[in-house]
DNA sequence: AGTCAGGCAACGC
DNA sequence: GCGTTGCCTGAC
């Protein structure tokens, strides 16, 4: 097996890899030291596995053929300082999260892989989807090699479908294996094209195709927009941000109006703010609730 | 042993 | 519209 080269990438600023892959967004990267680099391994959509190490805030490497698509799916192929420049003034605690961990980045995932996981992630904890998510992908995606570890690529629409929910249950998915099953033949069968929703330039119609889906409610969706399809305006609402808006921002509304409320108050890439005071509240407060 | 967790759909009012 | 309930499973 021949060395693949390895190139370094500009980072463009203050960037933290690990934060970034445990900020709860994807739920698969694996710690792998590689070349004498610490890094991150696991594939991106179904190609084969990438291996992604830091040696310096404004540096990453990574296996040459993959620079390109490294950068994308990092969020690396955008000038942060402009993102950060449209978050509202004055507002403290979202300055103190960005000062606490200025290095993540929303990341741009292949939207099916986006979508199948945070089906599966319904009512668990991380842990859980990481499990999840791997024994997925141990027995329906393609098996690569690195170093001498196995990692799995995520199964495509039609192996889900030829998997069915019955196996997929097995998968420890309880009721999510429903949900996971349909969404696999509605793709494979046309009926949804995942693509073509990904290329809507309006996420309001897509978020309309997106919740057609069994099991995709909302907050789903809006997860899907945001680290799949790129609409950094979307603000997904899960049980982490509605503490920080109920504590830190007074706000007793709920649901739809709590979303209004949010998508004024963070601005036109509010999806991108919200991620600094949920990653600040899991890294400073990581166990229980607070009310 | 019970409770609860990074939701959703179905139902009741 | 708004609140309540069942749903699989594993960690605490």
């Amino acid at each position: 097996m021949s060395e693949i080269p390895i190139v370094s990438l500009p980072t463009g600023g203050s960037f933290d890899l690990e934060q970034t892959l445990n900020s709860g967004q994807v739920f698969h990267w694996e710690a792998h030291r590689h070349a004498g680099t610490d890094g991150f391994a696991a594939c991106i959509g179904d190609a084969p596995v990438s291996w992604i190490g830091q040696t310096g805030a404004e540096e990453i490497v990574t296996f040459e053929r993959d620079k390109e698509k490294v950068l994308r799916y990092l969020g690396l192929d955008h000038d942060y300082s402009e993102i950060r420049a449209t978050f509202p003034e004055g507002d403290e605690f979202l300055e103190k999260s960005i000062a606490y961990c200025p290095g993540i980045r929303i990341i741009r995932q292949p939207t099916w892989e986006c979508l199948a996981t945070f089906i599966t992630s319904s009512l668990k904890q991380v842990a859980h989807i990481r499990a999840i998510s791997l024994t997925i992908r141990e027995r329906y995606g393609n098996r690569y090699e690195l170093d001498g570890k196995s990692y799995y690529s995520y199964p495509d629409p039609s192996a889900m479908s030829v998997a069915g929910e019955e196996a997929l249950r097995k998968c420890a998915l309880g009721y999510r294996a429903k949900s996971l099953d349909l969404a696999a033949n509605s793709i494979a069968s046309g009926e949804t094209d995942i693509e073509a929703i990904e290329q809507l330039e309006d996420p309001d119609e897509a978020r309309e195709l997106l919740t057609k889906l069994h099991g995709v409610g909302d907050k789903i969706a809006n997860c899907v927009l945001l680290f799949g399809c790129g609409h950094w305006g979307t603000f997904p609402i899960d049980v982490w941000i509605e503490r920080v808006l109920r504590t830190q921002y007074r706000k007793r509304i709920k649901g739809a109006k709590l979303q209004a409320w949010a998508v004024k108050h963070f601005g036109p890439n509010a999806g991108c703010a919200q991620q600094y005071p949920v990653s600040y509240t899991h890294l400073t407060l990581p166990t229980k609730r607070i009310v």
